[in-house]
Parts: structure tokens; C-alpha cells; sequence
DNA sequence: TCTTAATCGAGACGGTACGTCGTGTCTTTCC
DNA sequence: GGAAAGACACGACGTACCGTCTCGATTAAGA
């Protein structure tokens, strides 16, 4: 999902139906999978610890028990790494991977646990150096808000399977404003993501919107 | 407004009607306040063509036509300065500046007039960098976002007082949904403000949540 | 004599006659000559304490307790500077610091004082570095050669003048042999400058060359 | 002769009439002397062209059409390489190849043939580099230097038998101010070697010395 | 009018991160 | 085990930006 972004020197793969395409493999050392993920954490550790302005890609490689240029053969600057640590930090988020209660408010109300506070301190701070990196904003954005605002879509559509929800509503617009007015929260009044407020915004925007009117 | 950021250097004012306070000007020569304007100009305009970190205070400096220190006797820091040039560049919204259209919705759609939108592309960048200086994190919040909930508030309000809003309604969250869909738009897939948008909202989240059920 | 490499920062001199002439003194504040000597000095001892490929700009800085940009605002290169500080380290060369001690011989014999080992060692260093920067290398020369040369042809010249030395001389050619054959001496064999080395140069070859026949 | 700083990896050879020698070869490939060959090359092609600095390992091997570890494998340091290269670029000098014309001046005279230019240059880059690694310097001055020293002597005792020069002369002193004189006019003031000056030294400087005074 | 004090433009300065590149070593695959 | 390809640790280079300071010139107020 990241390839465009995390060169990973390798030869263009062959399509899996390829069978018999003798995996024409370059010589050479290949890069080593663990030196990924030590720059990737380390990287990680210093944004939630400083924020991005205060990383420095020297911590980084120093942390990471690897020289400058190893870093660099992997990510071309500062953000790309960093924006990368930060995808990688928030697991891809899927449908599957929320329980179905049965109702509408019992799956809405699981999402807590799937939300890490810190990293996304931290990502919006890459809101801004990643605007001229199209392909990059293009990562963070799938990570911290497509993905959930799909999820979310995922079980409205559930729901309208059930009866739940009205058959006419505008799921993509539905599904779209939780998310948003727990960002805006947060990024411009310091409220920090709670239970209280979500259980605020769910109640009082989510299911008035999709629900069947009594 | 601003007096916490943009230190005056003058000694605090005298209220007009202390008369016979005797002026304890300090000789010197004064500061010459086209700067001010100027700087800030020239720090929006940089700020609005290249985004936060690729503007430069010797830039800055050099478009107004002044040297750094005049501007940093001025903003102690580049994000002092880029918070005022933001907030300045956004005029401050008040409930006045709405026509009273009658109608919550009619209201509503007056709004597009409103909105700057290259400023808030900028305005993104200083999420991050503002976080470490709480006043101007706060100010920047206050133009950005509460001027504006507050607004809606007032015309939610006034729509309850003519009886269009349910009287149980949380204005106080309704009020923020609208601005914080339409950021979030913008911020998560570059998606920019449009009347189409903003229409979209009014009828599919906005109305839906306030008006009476028929 | 070094301001060809030596970026003075200020505007062409105007010539020592023109006395009306006000010195059009650009603005801003004046490179602070204390910083020249300190990075020079700084320079010099890192030069001679490890040579030339591990004198670092960084510890140049440190040691000279200013910040790299002072120091690339004088010397665009690692070379430009080890340059200067090994020429500058040694004090020009003319013919009246020699002492007129009446003969030929006497005069040759006062030149060991003049020479500063160490310097040379770390000037050899600079001989390949500086052959892309002609300049640099004329500068190198000049210090390290030219005004050696110079001087003895001076001194052949005032013996001549009383008679010690022959009238048909080369002089140029007689006054290159003794620092070349040191010189050479050094370089390849790692023959330390020395009096007794000196003395073998003098009466062996200068002296025999340039003396007229009994 | 170069077998201290140029590891042979093979085990030391035996006597070609050892028949009965069984060899006792380690396993594995043996290493391909073309390969040598096609570095030393390379090598010294970039050596003349871009001097010591410039001139890259990674350039080197690439040349080469060979692979970095190859090149590392033969010679520890690129110091070491360059050294090799230069020294075997230019042949070893013997008595020998000098003819004997009969006259000490005309033997001197033959001299121009033997000496490369381009080599030299690239040469003086090592003196630097060289010094911490004695046996190299070593090795570099015995064939820019030392060699051309003892041909010299060997002409001048020739000429010394033959008559032509006086027997109380310091020899070996004599033997080095023709390359020195040579060496520090190239040095130091970019002069090119040309038969001008040889003769002009010949002429000036050596045959004054050596030669029987009339 | 002279003195004093602040502002101004210009630009030097200390510090520090960035991204690049070179050396010498190590790893992988093939021979 | 040699060889080509190329990853790797280390560390220097030269550039750029931030926020501070210095300089000489200018501009008020107060003596």
C-alpha cells in the first residue's frame, strides 16, 4: 500500500500468475527488512517524544543503530519518513475488524479502542510540510481519515441491511462527520479525544441523522 | 486583541480620560506603524504562496522592505508573526455581519462570502508549530474556528427564538458540525470549499439536526 | 595580498590619494576581524596538530568558538582556508629581515630561523587540493616558494654588488637550488630540515655556483 | 618489489623446478590478474584526470567493470592504490637503460625521455596522504625519487672514472639538484618539465658542479 | 540647540539541521 | 572461495534558516 512512497529497490514484481517467471532477482545485498522497521520506530518514538520540528534525522539514524544514509536510501526526506511512521504506527483500519453487536450505537461505540491519541498529535503536524508532496498527503489522509470514514460507512451500510437506518439517508456524508468533529475538537480547542465525546457527538449528530424518525 | 502577541513597546496606554496623566513618553524615535503593516502583508502573502516553513523571515523581512530586527522587535518568533498574518488576513466574524434572512436556512447560505480560502490552507501549516505556544495556539483557534462557531450559534439561536429549532436541541454541537465537516474535507483529501459543499452540509446535517421534525 | 581569496565584504578601496573621497561604507554590521585571526589560529593548530584531511570545518568552528556560516563567509572551502592559515602562519619573507653580515656565506647561514618545519609538512598537504583552485595554489607558492627565492636572489645580488659573485651568474637558477634540494630532501626522504643539512646545501652547491673562481 | 603493499593472496610460491611440490593450492577460485591490471588502469586514468581527491573508489571499480570489494580485497586503502598506480605507471629506472654517449653531458641530455609528465602531478597529491603510512611513502619515493637519485649517481661515477669529474666531488649530492630544481619548479610555480629546462639546469647548475675546473 | 534614547536597514553572527557523498566493510547470489 | 552488485556504519561537507547582535543613520523628546 506504501510501495509509491517506500522505495523498496526490488525489481517490479511479477503478477502472481506468473508461475513459472524465474524471479529474476538482482544480485547485490538486499536491504535489510529489520533496518526498516528499527528507522521506522525509532522515527516513531521521537515524533510522539518531540513532535516533527524537534526530530532530527540524525536521532534517527542514531536511535535506530544506523548510519544517516541508510535512512536516506529508504526516504527521501524528512517527511516522507515521517509520514510513514506515522501510517505504519496507526494499523490500516477495517470493516472486519469491528465486532457486530447488532446496533448501530453497539458498533459505533467500540471505536474507542481503535484510536491511538499521541500519533495523531503528531500526524497533524505533517499536514502542512506534506502539501507539496502530493503522494504524501495522499498516505496520510487514506490512514488518518479514509480509512475510518470507510469503516464507518461500512456499518451504516450494515445497519440499512438491518432496517436501522433509513433508506434514503446520505451515508457519505454521515459517515464523515464523526471523525470530523472529533478532529476539529482537538485541533482547535485541545479537546482530547473521550468517551464522554464521543458518546456526545454519537448520540447527538451520528444516529439523529441515520436513524429510521420514529 | 492581538496586545499579548504584538508587543507594543510603548508603555501601557493611558484610558483617554486620564487627563492629567502626563504622557510619560520615553524619548526616542517612535515605531513607525506602516511597518507593521507591511511585515504582516508581506508575511501572508509568503505564507499563502509557499506555505509556513518555506517562508523565510529574511524574506519576509526583505519583501516588506525592513530589516529582521524591526520585524522581530515586532513577533518574537515566526510563528507569532505567521499566527497574526493568518488571523489579520481573516477578518473577525461577528453575528452583526449576518443579514437576517428569516429563515435559518437562507441565513446559512450567506456564508460562503465569508470564507478566505487560500488563508486556510496556510492556516493548517500552524496547527503544528502552534501547539508549543499555548496563547497563540489560542488565538489562532479563535479566529479560526471559534469566531465562527460562535456565529452559528447565534443564528441557531435566533432560529429557535422564531420557533424553527426544536427547543432540546445541543446547539452548542450542531453549531460545530458544519465548520468542522467542511475542514475536515479540506484537510483530509483536499477536497476545497465550495457553495456545492457547503449546500450539502446545510441540507444533510445541518437542518436535519435542528428543525423540528415535521 | 590575499584579498583576491580573502572576500573582504567591503567595497573597492578607493586610491590613497583621493582624499575627498568619504569611503562610501556599505551598511550593516562590519565582519568582525577578531573571527579572521581566531578561525585562522583555530585553523592553523588543527592543520599542524593532524593534517590537513582530518582538520574538520566543524572543529575549526568550535575551536575558534564561531558558528560554520562565520567561517564559510570568509573561505568558500576547506581548502580556501587551510591555505590561508598556512600562508599566513608564515610571516612574509623579505630581503630586510636577512642581516647584511658582509659575505655571502655569513648571509646564507642566518636563513634557519626563518623556517617553520611543522607548516610545512601540512602546507605539502595542500599542493594537490589546491591545484583546481589556481588562485589558491599561486597563493600556496607564493609563501611557500616564491618569496624564499626571492629573497636569495636578493642577497646573490647584494654580493655581486661587492664582488663575491661572479658577474655572469644565472642568478635566478642559483637561487632556486638550495630550497629545492631541501625541499626535496623532505619530501622524499623524509629528511628533516636541518643546519647541518643547510650548511652541506651552502657549501657544496650555492656557494660553489655563485662565488667566482680563485 | 611492490609485493609488501600488493597482497598476493596466494600462498607463496614455489620454485618453478619444485616438481615435486604437490601444490597445495587452497580451494576456491584463484584470483584473476586481469583484474589487477584493468584497476591499476582505471586507477590511474582518474588519477591523472581529476587528481587524487576526486578520484572515487566506486569510480575506480565502476571503470574497472569490477566490484568495490574486488579493488579492497587487493589494496587495503585507496592511498595504497594510488600509490601502486602511480608507481607502476611509471617504469623503474636502471643504469642501465641510460646509454652511455661518452660524454657526462650528453648522457644527461637522454634524460627527457624518461620522465611522465602527467604522472608527476598526480603524484605530489600523495605526498600528503602518504606520510601516515610509511612503507607507501616509502614505496613512492623510491620510484619518483630515489630511483632517478641513483641512476644520476651512477652517470656521475661513470663520468668520475671516465676523468671528466673531479674526484673530490660530494656525488650524491650532486645527484639530487637536478630533481629537485625539476620537481620544485613544477611544484611550486606550475613550470612544465621541457628540455629547455633540463638543459638549462644540466648546463647551470650540474655540469658547474661536477665537472673539472678548467 | 544639543543631548539622549529609541527605531531603522543592512547584514554579521552562533547554533544547528539538512541532505549528499566518500571510505572501507559486509552480505547476497552466482560461478 | 572469488566475483559483481550494492547495502551498510560512520562521519565530513557545504547550505540554509532562526533569532540575536552590531553598525551608522535617522528621528523625536527633553534640557
Amino acid at each position: 500500500m506504501e510501495d509509491e512512497l517506500h522505495d523498496d529497490g526490488a525489481a517490479v514484481r511479477e503478477p502472481l500468475d506468473a508461475v513459472e517467471a524465474p524471479e529474476p532477482r538482482r544480485p547485490g545485498r538486499r536491504r535489510d527488512a529489520a533496518k526498516d522497521a528499527a528507522i521506522v520506530a525509532a522515527a516513531h518514538q521521537l515524533l510522539v517524544e518531540r513532535g516533527f520540528d524537534a526530530m532530527t534525522m540524525d536521532d534517527v539514524a542514531e536511535r535506530a543503530g544506523v548510519g544517516k544514509a541508510t535512512v536516506y536510501r529508504r526516504w527521501t526526506t524528512k517527511v516522507h519518513l515521517a509520514v510513514e511512521a506515522m501510517t505504519t504506527a496507526i494499523p490500516a483500519l477495517t470493516l472486519d475488524a469491528v465486532p457486530d453487536t447488532g446496533s448501530l450505537r453497539g458498533d459505533l461505540m467500540t471505536i474507542p479502542a481503535l484510536i491511538h491519541r499521541a500519533r495523531e498529535d503528531a500526524a497533524t503536524d505533517l499536514l502542512g510540510p506534506a502539501r507539496d508532496h502530493p503522494e504524501i498527503a495522499d498516505q496520510l489522509h487514506q490512514r488518518l481519515a479514509r480509512d475510518r470514514v470507510t469503516v464507518l460507512r461500512g456499518l451504516l451500510e450494515r445497519a440499512q441491511v438491518r432496517g436501522e437506518v433509513a433508506p434514503d439517508r446520505d451515508l457519505d456524508l454521515i459517515a464523515v462527520v464523526g471523525p470530523a468533529v472529533i478532529f476539529y475538537a482537538k485541533a482547535f480547542s485541545g479537546e482530547v479525544f473521550s468517551p464522554e465525546l464521543l458518546e456526545r457527538v454519537i448520540d447527538g449528530v451520528v444516529l439523529p441523522l441515520a436513524l429510521l424518525r420514529p
